[in-house]
DNA sequence: AACATATGTTAGACGCGCTAACATTGCAAG
DNA sequence: CTTGCAATGTTAGCGCGTCTAACATATGTT
């Protein structure tokens, strides 16, 4: 989602209607968050990237929430399409294909520590959204989908939502401590993507 | 009988030089951090709070971080006490006592969210602080040391660290979707206190 | 060509972080 | 006790950010 197009857009010519702002705009907050951090995120930020003034956005959005909205469904997005992509090179409804999942999802949390930030931080007028509140469910359902499918390939009768949720929770944990750096405070030598491969089977067994 | 008048939350008597505003600040901006979260906070807010002047806090404080700074190691300190005595509850060395400090680290979570999220938000600023560090790994040493003490009674050779890293990263990771909510919308009827029981024990055993 | 609509601009109100200059209090030494 | 200094608090004000209102320009429909 790297897009230094924000200003070639809005260049063409001389012209005083920006072609399309409302996209320009998402573009360059989306790599100003990525940049930043959305707590340093400012509106006028992302108005001198697009070369408009600061009162141009309210045209297209109510508020600087509604335009991180935005950015926080396009990270889900990109999250999920990550995920997927992950999963069909590793193969579907297998435990390598799990565990790239989990992979990807770290990675993506990694790559694009602003937007996963935004995307788990908790804002409130960001969680109501219709569509991030969809692109979440998406997500998740792709993950028990394979495990689902995981499941009933080798006989086990694991309850695939029990299991699914274990494993979001543990990747999502990494992914967390990981941008904080918490683990390189602690456990110095830690390497993360074997304790992914390690803990997704363990996550897997049935408990009691 | 009262002589004095009703606004001695802050201080003794209507006193012009304020009793000790340090600490004052930094408990009114504990409360509002947890309140409406570290975004949210302002220091002019902490200042109404403590009945001050906006400039008043530069003679205690460099600048909002260092504030912020403070909260955060606060809440370690908080965190870990609660994490300790919990394990006292249920027995020091024992798999009720490990869940139990799990269960602590969720319970912190919730109760203090915005704290919580200022400790593990990434700041950069906060996260050199030599006291936070130190409170950190003060409360994760805590965690292996049950670990070991488990493990060495039960004849088990599994390794500590590897172990205790993946507790945490498990209960982070719950304690992160708990508070986002991010569970309701996913699978509505989680029990999360049974889900951190059944993966605590899958955790501890030997991959492989 | 002319109007209506969409889109952008300038001006400005308001709040916050932070600094500088000034005022008051408490403490210590004469 | 008084005097003077250091600590602590206050008022004014700069710069920056969000957002609104009034004004200006492009687009396209008739």
């Amino acid at each position: 989602m790297s897009t230094a197009s924000a200003q070639e857009t809005s260049n063409l010519k001389g012209k005083y209607h920006h072609g399309d702002l409302r996209q320009a705009l998402i573009a360059a907050s989306y790599d100003l968050v990525n940049a930043h951090g959305a707590d340093a995120f400012s509106l006028a930020d992302a108005c001198r990237l697009a070369n408009v003034s600061t009162a141009a956005p309210y045209r297209h959005f109510k508020d600087r929430d509604e335009i991180l909205a935005e950015v926080t469904a396009r990270g889900f997005e990109a999250m999920t399409a990550k995920a997927v992509e992950a999963v069909e090179a590793a193969g579907e409804g297998t435990l390598d294909g799990i565990t790239a999942m989990g992979l990807a999802y770290i990675d993506f949390a990694t790559a694009e520590e602003g937007v996963f930030r935004l995307m788990f931080g908790g804002a409130p007028a960001l969680e109501d959204s219709e569509i991030v509140m969809e692109m979440g469910t998406n997500c998740f359902g792709y993950l028990i989908q394979q495990i689902t499918a995981y499941c009933s390939a080798h006989g086990l009768e694991q309850d695939a939502d029990a299991v699914a949720v274990k494993m979001w929770t543990f990747v999502h944990g990494a992914s967390a401590l990981l941008m904080d750096q918490k683990y390189e405070k602690v456990t110095p030598g830690l390497d993360v993507k074997r304790m992914i491969a390690e803990a997704v089977p363990l996550l897997m067994t049935k408990p009691g």
